[in-house]
RNA sequence: GCGGGGGUGGCGGAACGGCAGACGCGCCAGACUUAGGAUCUGGUGCCAUUGGCGUGGGGGUUCAAGUCCCCCCCUCCGCACCA
């Protein structure tokens, strides 16, 4: 009988089935742990990516449960989105039959894998019975002020046929087709999430602790937050005055412009206002500025374009005429969209008056030097002193900026302000496959939210998508007219559906209580449960997912739903699975499919494979011959127990301690056993290296192959190392381990058996090695009594024969001593 | 440009400031075999004769440096006209 892992696989599936292995439920009672993976989109397939996440986050399920935790431990579907639009143009199909029939296939892969999940807990954001609390939460937001349409320019994706919110942006292009997005004047639905800012980028301290610093430092600069003040310069001629955030008012006396993004409201007012000649030469700066691509107008490179208004603010603090500029390097997305231009310290702005001659005037002197705005060659952007600015001058930077704001706010020129880069969340998408967006727009009422007893707003699920970037609601004239749920008269209901992210920003909450149908979650549940102890995902969420994940709790938590403000205590980012060097990808031709690596291998191969070949952070190179060499160590640990099968039955349960033991290949035997379980133990707890905690199972693999029992107390003793080693191994290899298990006779569950413990005693060496260095070069080993004093080693060392032969009758100057571990003997030349 | 990782055998990767290269892959040899691409055992950083040299390069701290400090190079990843 060898190792036949489809059979052994197959049948532990069903018994954990069978026998509801891993079905959790709240009790405060019993301490808890959360483990959680980020959720799949049901594609239609697992790939290696998903099998990594899935096998780091199950073996930590299973070493948890082991532990004696109360482990949650769920897996549901991100299921709506775009791709599941396309499917059904492409296949024609319709968006909800495709989705179910991936998200039923993919559970049925998952399943194949021997993952610990809690079915009965599996959520599906297109359900009605998930995205009905969508529209719900939506809508408490709404209640608190925190949603609002508001036409502005916004991302848009014209393959897509739809906004993007600003985190969907990704150097100018969509997350999802990479093609460059443009600006388009659009009535959207926004949330506030910039209402949160501060307590978003406060809590990176003190919340995230457990988080990677890659992706603390990756929201604190999404985030943007930046201190500094904000004045107004009235415009002359108009009924108009222009706000302009900045970092540097201990510049001020050094504006010499003022600039505006081409989106700036003003530019309109202005235009009214101005000869038609000249109005036309405006307009069409403003069309080149506004037909640049993202791309283009974020390049830092880029050429700076100006165009001169014939218009003036007045100077906050002098009331000197600045002529006002429109200017391509101005973004409407960031402060105001207009600048005080101060072009002797601020590099964009010197390059720009260069180019259009105007005046730069120096208000920052580095120490020991005069600047000339005439002949500057670049803006000095670092710290100096004042000079030009009247009664500053002189004063530090450091100081100055702190000070004159005093003093600005004082006289009425400036107040204080904290400005985030975080823009208000897009939440719209004209998109059929999302959650419908709960309101009605009445011609007598305006836009009405649909009261909560009447949720869900059902998403129809028999249509036909035709085209690419044509919501099909909008061609259901019977969905989209309603009655308004104020005035009873006819309505039309909002056809925008919401933004896929709003699904998967608290989904973790809807695990604890999935079935619920009084509200999104069950407190009483989420008390128990959440935070989430451990979140392992990809880095690619650093500031989509977990940004909004993160406002969605702290929201919830003022609302007094949750009692927790950070959704994820811990987050692992797994690195990719790539091969051949490159991501693996349908166009490379790289992909290996896992179900194939699972029907030729098996699952425990597969999980062992993935997690023994790199550490988790870490890219992970796909290797044929590598998956052999796992398959090869299951082989082994199959034959150590098959082969000593009789004997290992017979030695059942009796642990002999390490004060019974005498002869020295027992003890070192025993040592290997606990020393092997107490490193596992840390590696996956403390260190989170599954990598090297298998390497530790392997060395103990080989220590059972190398030891031959020879009387009674051998026999236990490789029974001790056979029952460490198939606990141990059972978060990683739960098939293979739990049919040894019962192979050894065993009735219990080995997923669900206590974690060995471990006898502090057989840890401690009888033998050490000494190391003797001369000046810092190993020169001997020393094999000695272990826990000699300090005094005592030197002793033994200075007196050994090799060590004497090596010093060739010099005298050491110095000796280090560590006990136990080495000496070092200092000697002249 | 700014920020963050990372550079260790033929490869993936190990190493509380204390024996560099655990474990695995590959390779070499042996055993068992009709056979071996199965299995088991042993070997395997480089150069050489004792002995040297080795963790991207160069300095430094230290009895002792892959590990700490300074400078530089290379690479991957974020962000990038953020006022």
């Amino acid at each position: 009988m060898g190792y036949d892992f489809q059979t052994i696989e197959t049948k532990w599936q069903r018994i954990w089935e069978e026998r509801r292995a891993f079905e959790v439920e709240t009790d405060p009672s019993k301490p808890k742990f959360y483990c959680l993976e980020m959720f799949p989109y049901p594609s239609g397939a697992l790939h290696m990516g998903h099998i990594r996440n899935y096998s780091m986050g199950d073996m930590l399920a299973r070493f948890l449960r082991k532990r004696g935790m109360n482990v949650l431990y769920p897996m549901g579907f991100d299921a709506f989105g775009m791709p599941a639009e396309n499917a059904a143009i492409k296949y024609k199909t319709r968006p909800h039959d495709w989705t179910w029939k991936n998200i039923e296939h993919m559970t049925i892969q998952l399943k194949r894998m021997g993952y610990s999940y809690d079915w009965r807990r599996r959520v599906e954001s297109c359900n009605p019975d998930y995205y009905r609390w969508n529209q719900w939460i939506f809508l408490q937001m709404y209640k608190h002020g925190l949603v609002y349409q508001k036409e502005a320019p916004v991302n848009w994706c014209e393959p897509c046929g739809t906004v993007l919110a600003n985190e969907q942006v990704e150097g100018g292009t969509c997350w999802r087709c990479h093609h460059p997005v443009i600006k388009k004047n659009l009535k959207q639905w926004f949330i506030k999430i910039t209402d949160y800012a501060q307590e978003l980028v406060d809590d990176i301290e003190t919340g995230l602790q457990g988080w990677p610093e890659r992706v603390r430092i990756m929201q604190r600069n999404w985030l943007g937050r930046s201190e500094g003040a904000c004045l107004e310069f009235e415009v002359l001629d108009l009924n108009y005055t222009i706000p302009a955030f900045t970092t540097r008012f201990d510049t001020v006396f050094g504006i010499t412009f003022i600039a505006l993004a081409a989106e700036h409201e003003l530019v309109a007012l202005m235009l009214n206002k101005m000869e038609e000649g000249e109005a036309q030469k405006m307009r069409d700066f403003v069309a080149q500025c506004m037909a640049q691509s993202s791309i283009e107008r974020s390049d830092a490179g880029a050429e700076k374009l100006g165009f001169k208004t014939p218009f003036c603010g007045l100077h906050p603090v002098t009331g000197k005429p600045i002529p006002i500029w429109i200017a391509n390097y101005i973004l409407m997305d960031y402060g105001t969209g207009a600048i005080m231009g101060v072009p002797g310290h601020d590099q964009r702005d010197f390059d720009f008056c260069r180019k259009y001659g105007i005046d730069v005037i120096p208000v920052i002197n580095p120490e020991g030097e005069t600047l000339d705005g005439a002949t500057m060659e670049t803006a000095f952007e670092g710290d100096g002193f004042v000079c030009n600015s009247g009664q500053f001058n002189g004063l530090p930077t450091q100081e100055a900026i702190p000070t004159m704001i005093d003093w600005g706010e004082k006289e009425g020129y400036c107040s204080r302000e904290i400005q985030f880069r975080l823009r208000d969340w897009l939440i719209s998408r004209q998109r059929y496959w999302g959650t419908p967006i709960p309101f009605v727009h009445c011609p007598h009422c305006g836009t009405m939210p649909i009261p909560e007893d009447q949720l869900p707003v059902l998403l129809p699920e028999d249509v036909e998508v035709r085209e690419v970037g044509r919501s099909p609601l909008l061609d259901r004239p019977e969905w989209l007219s309603t009655l308004c749920p104020q005035c009873g008269q006819p309505a039309q209901r909002e056809a925008d559906t919401m933004d896929t992210f709003f699904c998967s920003s608290w989904y973790f909450a809807r695990y604890c209580s999935p079935g619920y149908t009084q509200a999104p979650f069950d407190t009483k549940d989420t008390d128990y449960w959440m935070a989430v102890d451990q979140y392992i995902g990809g880095i690619e969420h650093a500031c989509l997912h977990l940004i909004y994940a993160r406002f969605f709790t702290k929201f919830l938590a003022d609302i007094g739903m949750l009692k927790v403000r950070e959704p994820f205590t811990n987050l692992l980012t797994q690195g990719m699975v790539i091969k051949d060097g490159a991501k693996m990808s349908k166009s490379l031709g790289n992909v290996v499919d896992p179900t194939e690596i699972v029907s030729t291998y098996g699952a425990d191969t597969a999980r062992l494979f993935i997690l023994f070949a790199a550490p988790p952070q870490n890219d992970l190179d796909w290797s044929e011959r590598g998956v052999e060499g796992a398959h090869r160590f299951i082989g082994r640990v199959w034959r150590c127990v098959e082969d000593n099968l009789d004997s290992l039955r017979t030695h059942e349960g009796r642990r002999v301690p390490m004060k019974a033991l005498k002869k020295p290949e027992l003890r070192d035997f025993k040592r290997k056993i606990h020393s092997a379980v107490a490193a596992v133990t840390r590696d996956i707890e403390e260190e989170k290296q599954f990598n090297t905690a298998i390497a530790r199972l392997m060395e103990l693999t080989n220590a059972i192959y190398a030891f031959h029992p020879e009387d009674e107390t051998g026999h236990a003793l490789q029974r001790e190392a056979v029952d460490s080693l198939l606990h141990c191994l059972s978060p990683f290899c739960p098939h293979v381990a739990e049919e040894l298990w019962e192979m050894l006779g065993n009735k219990t569950l080995l997923s669900l058996a206590p974690w060995p413990t471990v006898e502090d005693e057989a840890l401690v060496a009888d033998v050490v090695t000494i190391v003797v260095q001369i000046n810092g070069k190993l020169r001997a080993r020393l094999e000695l009594p272990a826990g000699l004093g300090k005094e005592e080693l030197e002793k033994v060392v200075m007196e050994d024969a090799s060590v004497q032969e090596r010093l060739q009758g010099r005298e050491p100057i110095k000796k280090i001593v560590v006990p136990d571990k080495l000496v070092n003997l200092v000697v002249k030349n």
